[in-house]
DNA sequence: TCACTTAGGTACCGAACGGTGCAGAACGCT
DNA sequence: AGCGTTCTGCACCGTTCGGTACCTAAGTGA
């Protein structure tokens, strides 16, 4: 013991683990996490499920991972919303960007983290609470950002920072819907413009 | 041929199939099609597979009959609201029945329509476009009623009655999903009347 | 009573599900 | 060369999936 020796022994991995990855993700991103297959997701990603579990564990972590990613790619744009300089830009860049991941020109439409298990069957349950986290999660950060508006004289001193969040989140997942139903990104913007009109002076 | 007699013969059903039919519709709101197994779904029911079958045909026809059932009950705030007397009287109306829909006392929260099949694997296509049709009919439906309101003078002459349809139903999506994520009556009530503050005059 | 019709229960079907055991293949190290 | 280690491909595991064959139960009509 003690070694601390980082150079790779064995079989060197015979495939791209980030390229497998996010392959994954679009498979679950289109599919849902139980619409999504082993079969499927292990031929998208090109290689044998024997792979897929010495690589990342099981399915659940797989998805894991892939919500990861998810977040730090196609979904960034939740976090980058929150450094506009004023609340109005922080909404609108965050719908803008929900719009635009969810209409992407190839890949599927909608968000992997309202699809991936809005409602799902027993045992999924662990991977269902898990979304329904990330999406509070989203909503609770963009509430603290409201806040600070509100404390920066940004935002009107009787605005409610957790209220209008939630509205923004509302949308958000609206359009994610509405992705998925097939409206396109010129329709979402319009209506993004429609729900910019009440917001607090 | 030729005899109409409308006399019942054979065995009797053993069981209330209005009720063992709502009963269903439940399992599939809080499951969604993919993942309500026909053994929780016979469970629930009362029945057993055979019956279910001699019944409704199969799962998918189930489903379609249990969607029905939901357009005329649960959801049947989405056509109601379409009699009020002013566009904003029919948003109004309709958003805070999608909150209540959403949210009963009891029972599975969320919309059936939105987390049936948003994201399915390749065998429930067939239910994911029904779903996808419906939704879009409840859209269409709205910017019909919204295009009488510009007509009659209701809304302003250059409102974009499809624009605000769309926005409306993206609010009653969203409503569905923070309905599902946890979120209350009270609080989408409040999500409702912040989407309002921007309708026109 | 007896044929006819329809519903219910059991036991089963083939397929697909997520997940593994195992033998060999490909590498670094000695 | 030989060893330890890791990855890969094949075959297979038990379970669950939606769906059905078949026999019996329970009614009507004659």
């Amino acid at each position: 013991m003690g070694n601390s020796r980082k150079a790779v022994m064995g079989r060197p991995r015979g495939f791209d683990i980030d390229q497998a990855l996010e392959r994954a993700m679009r498979v679950f991103w289109a599919r849902g996490y139980e619409g999504a297959s082993l079969a499927e997701l292990t031929g998208a990603m090109g290689i044998t499920k024997t792979s897929m579990y010495a690589a990342f564990g099981n399915k659940e972590q797989l998805f894991r991972k892939a919500l990861q990613r998810y977040g730090a790619g196609p979904a960034a744009y939740a976090t980058c919303a929150l450094e506009e300089p004023t609340a109005r830009a922080v909404a609108l860049a965050f719908l803008r960007g929900a719009v635009r991941t969810t209409t992407p020109p190839e890949g599927p439409s909608g968000c992997l983290t309202v699809q991936g298990a809005l409602a799902a069957g027993d045992e999924s349950q662990a991977v269902h609470d898990l979304l329904v986290d990330w999406r509070n999660d989203a909503g609770v950060r963009l509430e603290e950002r409201f806040r600070r508006a509100v404390d920066e004289g940004d935002l009107p001193r009787d605005a409610d920072p957790r209220r209008l969040a939630r509205f923004v989140m509302t949308m958000g997942f609206g359009i994610a819907v509405q992705a998925a139903n097939g409206l396109g990104p010129a329709e979402l913007d319009e209506i993004v413009d429609t729900a910019m009109l009440g917001w607090p002076a």
